[in-house]
DNA sequence: CAAATAGTGTCTCTAAGACAATATCAC
DNA sequence: GTGATATTGTCTTAGAGACACTATTTG
């Protein structure tokens, strides 16, 4: 039999196949206002979620995303996922795995690809669009509880969430989380949260992967908060500094209008 | 209407949804063996590859591989495919990405989850078994032929394939290709491959990654020859065990019987 | 003893952290 | 001028790399 009969007395149908859809986890560092026009707000990270507007979970909040669709890649329905749900277009979305056990949606035999993003909190959309009937920030934080047990907070105004999540393993410098308490989240988006934010704090250190998030040109102070949100620690300005200067090249373009000494605009240098 | 009722009036296959596969890239780095009884071979790495016994690309060297099954997770497929294909259990798979683009498949609309192993050649049997009918090591190179163009050269005794690969961009860390030329590999086989093997070199410093390839017990050498390998480079052994003696505890176990001064057999320091 | 790998000691140099000081803007 | 961030300089110290050396095994 040549390859070509093959193809033509092959029917994909005759096999089982799941679903698959994409989940996206956008994560903001802009901050809250502060009580002071010239001072920038504390440092924080949060979470884009949107509350689901049909069954299952319905009401429930859940992480943009949805089904995969024929002819396009797994990226691509992410961009179109959080562009639908959100109105917002992240500039890049970095895959983080994918979430396959069996029984995490209860409508059958369907997987998740899970992204994460880190935008700016602005140009999201109060209120998302077909399948979601509201899009938040919340305030987000990932806390070590002792015993292998990590504590999941998630609050915006008067909702708060929190999930726990016991750490069953760490593989290849990742967590592996397990479910204690899904905290009202929809199917399992505690785990896939939960395992965003660890992978994002592990990687944060790393340059190469902070520039795929920020625009094309920023101040070092924005790029040193950003990673100071996401590590929940403080730097040295001077220090940081030193330690970017291989990565960046200087423009001649100066952010300014801020209260205080305008900061020069940097761009990423070019790959060696 | 409730969740219940939603649930029992929704049939997941009114909707269209694609295949899944499981692709296994193991890479070992045994090295060949060396004329001297005394002298260890020389650092390399090979991949592992399977002889396709049936249609599509049957005939053609592909990654050990199949469908993801009901109730599996895809970890679950990953490691049951390559012992089905090659009779080995490697130690833990780690996730390289999901391979999703249209036309990846002559099948139709089929997806591929991406893992990478590091084994030792030992223990990996000559052929293969159900829909393989051979599995061989080829010794892996990828070469920057400059332009953007990367060299996938992949040799096995009389057996040579040659793939070339164009980097289209570097997102969070990791090069992303495009095909060239396939080499007669299997599907989208040559991408992955190269896909893997510089995800590999990306990590390869970071021993949290390496260990868990590692035996529990591992003498320092082989972890240095491990390192080198994946990275093409030589190291100072004495710089070598500095750095490395923060992430290790010593047995009291040796490894002799090579010829020379038996090594101290160390395990990995548990987790802080 | 010879050959090979296992393991140690020491020097240099780079880069990260601490901390103090200066620069420049909007108000 | 005031208060804020932007930017630079210097001292100290931890750690990576180079390299010479010693230790222990099998044949």
């Amino acid at each position: 039999m040549t390859e070509e009969e093959f193809l033509r007395g092959y029917n994909i149908g005759d096999y089982e196949r799941p679903s698959v859809t994409v989940d996206v986890a956008a994560f903001g560092v802009s901050g809250e206002k502060c009580e002071s026009y010239r001072k920038d707000g504390n440092k924080s990270i949060s979470l884009l979620l949107v509350r689901r507007g049909c069954h299952p979970f319905k009401g429930c909040w859940a992480l943009p995303g949805g089904f995969l669709r024929p002819g396009e890649t797994v990226e691509e329905s992410a961009f179109r996922e959080i562009k639908e749900e959100t109105g917002f277009v992240p500039r890049s979305l970095m895959p983080i795995g994918v979430f396959s056990s069996s029984g995490r949606d209860p409508r059958g035999w369907i997987l998740s690809n899970a992204f994460v993003s880190i935008v700016g909190e602005e140009g999201v959309r109060a209120s998302g669009g077909d399948d979601a009937d509201e899009a938040r920030w919340f305030r987000c934080s990932l806390d070590d509880e002792g015993g292998g047990f990590f504590g999941l907070s998630l609050s915006s105004g008067d909702i708060s969430l929190r999930a726990r999540l016991e750490r069953t393993a760490v593989l290849f410098g990742r967590s592996q989380f397990r479910i204690a308490d899904g905290g009202g989240l929809a199917f399992d988006h505690a785990l896939i949260i939960a395992t965003a934010f660890s992978i994002l704090r592990g990687v944060a250190e790393n340059f190469d992967v902070l520039f795929d998030f920020l625009p094309e040109k920023f101040t070092l102070s924005s790029l040193q908060k950003v990673q100071e949100s996401i590590l929940g620690v403080s730097l040295q300005p001077a220090n940081f500094r030193r330690k970017v200067e291989r990565f960046v090249d200087e423009t001649d373009e100066f952010q300014g209008g801020a209260g205080h000494r305008p900061a020069k605009l940097f761009v990423r240098k070019a790959r060696r």
